[in-house]
DNA sequence: GCTATATTTGAGCGATCGTTCAAATCATAT
DNA sequence: ATATGATTTGAACGATCGCTCAAATATAGC
């Protein structure tokens, strides 16, 4: 019986995307799956097991995104695509924009401890993903070899928190197609003076 | 009576920051204010009243910074020392490194319709603010003037917002003020190419 | 000192929170 | 068909949620 257990995470994920983690009740949960409480509490253990569930497949899909860039040619071509993609989505979809991960920073101080171990590992595992493209690029000869990968890879994750953030609340797709380009230019601009 | 009342939304800014919109309890106000639920009631209407008044203080204090760097000389200096200065605190204060706006807009599905304006209010406002700096720094000649200041305001604002993100998450500061450096030499960077 | 007004107190309301568990149901093998 | 084990059900627990309001207390004018 694996199968329905993806598919409830995948329902699961919907809700937590959605409202938060604070903000998802088991209620909300239990009607998204259709299931009552005992069912996931034998499937998960908790609330807390449901989530890092949830956060591990986020994660998988994500960094599995970015890892095709990193084994692409041409790989700021693709690097700027990755980062237009998902910028305009219909309204019911809108909440899929924002980070996951950071989303659900947001609630840290109230977050049981196990979630935030979590975050912090996916936050790292992604932008060792980021650091995967940087040092790629600079394989094909993309960018120069002399860039710090690290600080850059925190830099370009910045850049696609920054843009998922945005995308939330404004509204001009425009504009963050826009900013999305701007941010490989910036990858491949003058680098000698901010080093 | 009317200082007891900014003392009260200091304090409730502690907590709101601290725990977030949902995360944060009548209790946990009560407690920080030392006022009984009757007092909070009649004061601030409710607990979106009391956040409300939060937030605009909170964004007061912030647009008057911003601003300060738009009316300084020699702004990108400014502007670059504003973007560094609060990015390496004690531990007991880390939570106010993080954006309240963005720390609050995680919540976004489960807000009361007030909040949500005052969110979407705030961020233009900043923004606005943003592009004051760009407008000041291309009259005194440190950006050229044909820049889409609009567009550079909000990425501006997404790179403030990527910066406080990622500090709350990110325990190296020299990373940190080298991307603060990094921004403000993106701004100035070669435009012609991505235009 | 006394009265009138403003403010604060704190017990407690109904609703919802994450979670538990005995009982009912389903699945499988003989 | 029947017994056995796995799974699901759903009522209900104690705790906490935002909030109310009659009573107690503090303040001000005369």
């Amino acid at each position: 019986m694996g199968y329905p257990r993806e598919q409830s995470i995948q329902q699961a994920t919907e809700v937590f995307w959605l409202k938060g983690y604070l903000g998802t009740g088991m209620r909300d949960l239990q009607t998204a799956l259709d299931k009552r409480p005992g069912s996931i509490y034998s499937a998960f253990g908790s609330k807390e097991g449901l989530y890092l569930e949830v956060l591990n497949h986020y994660t998988d899909v994500l960094h599995g995104q970015i890892m095709a860039v990193a084994n692409s040619d041409n790989t700021l071509q693709q690097l700027r695509e990755f980062l237009r993609s998902p910028l305009t989505v219909d309204d019911s979809a809108a909440h899929k924009i924002q980070c996951l991960i950071v989303k659900t920073q947001a609630d840290w101080a109230e977050l049981p401890e196990g979630v935030k171990n979590a975050l912090q590992t996916a936050l790292a595992i992604l932008r060792e993903a980021f650091k995967a493209v940087i040092i790629k690029a600079q394989s094909v000869g993309e960018l120069p070899r002399e860039l710090p990968e690290e600080r850059v890879a925190m830099w370009l994750q910045g850049q696609f928190i920054a843009l998922r953030t945005l995308a939330t609340s404004v509204a001009l797709p425009a504009s963050l197609t826009w900013m999305a380009d701007k941010i490989v230019s910036d990858l491949t601009g003058d680098w000698a003076q901010s080093q």
